[in-house]
DNA sequence: CAGTGGTCTAGACCACAAG
DNA sequence: TTGTGGTCTAGACCACTGC
């Protein structure tokens, strides 16, 4: 087993080659794999190298160690689905869920921000912000609701574009060169806005989960303040929590 | 500035280091630290140490780095304690919400497990099942309901007793020796079941946040089928989403 | 005791950013 | 070209496990 490469990292090579080892040596749940000075030898690397291979194994959970016994493949090797702990675009989750993504820009509004925002966004008073209204569907099923405030100075005017089936990850992205890197969502179990039952016709007595959240570029400035109503019936929101 | 300890690993003294140092010299947001070899020096470690404490500075959303020209202080370090992919007990949740967490155990019965615990949990057909339902509260307050699905295998019978204000993570631990370190878990909108209605006076039409989990231990085995309602009055479930 | 993973050091070469 | 972070090597000592 050798393994040699330019472009990727040698640690990730050698992750995939354990892997690839796991499988065609039939190592069974809770059985030991070999020890990090074998697979030193096996691989023709370096411990440190060894050691972040594993790593990445350990934080997929598809095995764990033991201080002085060795290293082992975990009895059920739970393989990350999209969790919610992972930040991805509404576009890029209804894809993974094998949906067909649209969507439609109902308004979009120059708002004087609420005290919540100007907190949350770091804004000046006197700043403006501009607002996003959308309704993103999955197969033509209504999948979610999304309100997204973003302070107006990020924009030139020519910037500000209607966002159909364009991500607003992509948006930043592209249009402003900001790459959204980290969010902080809370998680609320809500009925529909009246904007919802008006703009979107929706029912308004079932049942929606609403994700306010706070998205961050990855200098840790906020940049947008999304209220975003999902359809439970289209999404299975998962996370993957660890002690 | 120099560290030293016999029991903490150095990488985490340097971590608090580095946090001192920027107080200190009051490094303003997006403001850049010392180099690495700088703080090699500065405090006599070499740079794998410096590289880990760095590392562990990223985690927490304090800095950030760009190749080529160096590590910087986030704009605004967000640092959400106690968000979903962080796996607590609904005590220490409590806790941290700073309530003071009761509860009372209101059934403890031997079920014939479902198809769909059968498969989560890994189970034989002819294996049984221990269910424990208990109401949560906080300060008095309804917090939760809790109705958590064990293997009955992993219980000899005399360990099986009431769980009052006793965690269910310290009740594995201590009298099982078991140490969940991972879950699962499905977020569902529902409104309460009939057996909360009845059992704990709970008014129907209030909206509640169902976690459906699967709790495992470090080795990867499934040990807790749980479905957990939690009363949103009282909790907010925030996340850490990272891209 | 020998074998394992946990931590740390010293040194090297590379890719990228900025002058 | 210089300085930065990204990756990798080789070697060392420690703590823990099980014989």
């Amino acid at each position: 087993m050798k393994i040699k490469n330019d472009t990727i990292a040698l640690s990730r090579l050698a992750k995939q080659s354990i892997i690839e080892f796991i499988k065609e040596e039939r190592i069974q749940p809770d059985e030991q794999l070999p020890s990090e000075a074998l697979l030193m030898d096996m691989m023709g690397v370096s411990r440190y190298t060894v050691r972040e291979a594993l790593a990445l194994l350990e934080q997929d959970k598809i095995i764990y160690k033991v201080q002085g016994k060795g290293t082992f493949v975990k009895k059920v090797p739970v393989k990350i689905e999209s969790g919610l702990e992972k930040l991805e675009s509404i576009t890029e989750i209804i894809k993974s869920f094998g949906y067909n993504p649209n969507g439609k820009c109902l308004k979009i509004e120059e708002i004087t921000p609420t005290q919540d925002m100007i907190e949350k966004l770091k804004l000046n008073k006197e700043d403006k912000a501009i607002t996003f209204t959308r309704i993103r569907t999955a197969d033509e099923k209504i999948a979610a609701f999304c309100v997204d405030t973003v302070p107006k100075y990020l924009f030139k005017d020519e910037d500000i574009i209607t966002l159909n089936n364009l991500s607003m990850f992509e948006y930043f992205s592209s249009k402003l060169g900001i790459h959204i890197e980290h969010a902080v969502a809370e998680i609320i179990p809500t009925f529909p806005t009246k904007e919802m039952v008006k703009l979107a016709d929706v029912g308004s007595h079932e049942l929606y989960i609403l994700l306010r959240q706070i998205h961050y570029d990855n200098d840790g400035t906020p940049v947008i303040y999304s209220m975003d109503y999902f359809n439970p019936e289209v999404f299975k929101f998962k996370v993957n929590r660890i002690r």
